[in-house]
DNA sequence: TTGATCTCCTTATTATTTTAGCTTATTTTT
DNA sequence: AAAAATAAGCTAAAATAATAAGGAGATCAA
């Protein structure tokens, strides 16, 4: 078995994913097991890292962040990639940032407020080391996302 | 204030962002109310759906799930969109749908095991209706992501 | 002003989680 | 092969957390 799991490490993983607060009572009843052989279970699964965190998801279209895009990055030279990664990570907005094979180097998610922060965004983008072209689509709508907001982003009163 | 939030919903959310699991007592202490306070506030803030739910985030690399990758899929004919989007949302292995402008009419963000099974998807997905081109970017590494698993999809005994 | 509403508090109650101690099964060591 | 160690489960008790109940103060509308 995979990790040291079975069919009940699984079961209680599932369900985690879903709901993330769910109760160890709850839990137990799902597996047919005791309250403190589940606690102890997750505090396996935790302490070797399979579940790596929780978190509340939170509707950003409630949050004035109306714009969602994945912009293709062709950043030239690899020397230039750490730089570049790093400089992501210090960009809210950019909630996600891979290296990819095929046409460009890293494909980024973006969530900005509107128009206005995203051209800004992508210009400051546009003027780090490296970075020679970007293509960007825009998400019209989407289905099965997590609708993450950018976390160190501070949520304006409106 | 968007959406009569104030400064203290706006922390506590952005705390259950980081730590879906956090208590009540945690909570209170950052934002200084009570606990019964912090509970009536979380209580609203998921009627109001601002927290759409709450997840444990598993390391999907630690389940032999080894390709992630970005597809781009032009369905031709809006008619087809929505049959389209009932598939994806079949697709265990599909994480995120996302219509968009530009090329192409749809991203997909895909998670699954290996080459063999995310040949297969491809091939699946051509055959389905409207769906006249894709092309594929395939994740080498990731940074700040969420690494989530197909939550519908088996986690196979290996 | 008066009543209604909202949000907070404290205290008491109920529910959940953790700890402790014990049992059994399995694996490792001698 | 027997003994020891390890792992994983259980129950019962203790500790911690969450909820419910009741009341105070502020704000707003009639």
């Amino acid at each position: 078995m995979a990790k040291g799991l079975d069919e009940i490490d699984i079961k209680i993983l599932k369900h985690l994913q879903k709901e993330g607060r769910a109760q160890r009572n709850q839990l137990a009843e799902i597996v047919h097991l005791s309250v403190p052989s589940v606690s102890e279970r997750m505090r396996k699964l935790e302490e070797k890292k399979l579940i790596t965190d929780y978190r509340a998801i939170l509707d950003g279209k409630l949050f004035n962040f109306d714009i969602t895009a994945f912009v293709f990055v062709e950043v030239d030279g690899s020397d230039n990639y750490p730089k570049f990664i790093e400089r992501t990570t210090n960009e809210p907005e950019v909630l996600e940032c891979h290296s990819i094979t095929g046409d460009g180097s890293h494909i980024l998610k973006i969530r900005t407020e509107n128009t206005d922060s995203f051209e800004k965004l992508l210009s400051r983008i546009q003027s780090w080391d490296g970075v020679s072209k970007s293509r960007s689509n825009v998400v019209l709508s989407s289905f099965k996302e997590t609708t993450e907001l950018p976390i160190e982003k501070t949520i304006d009163p409106k």
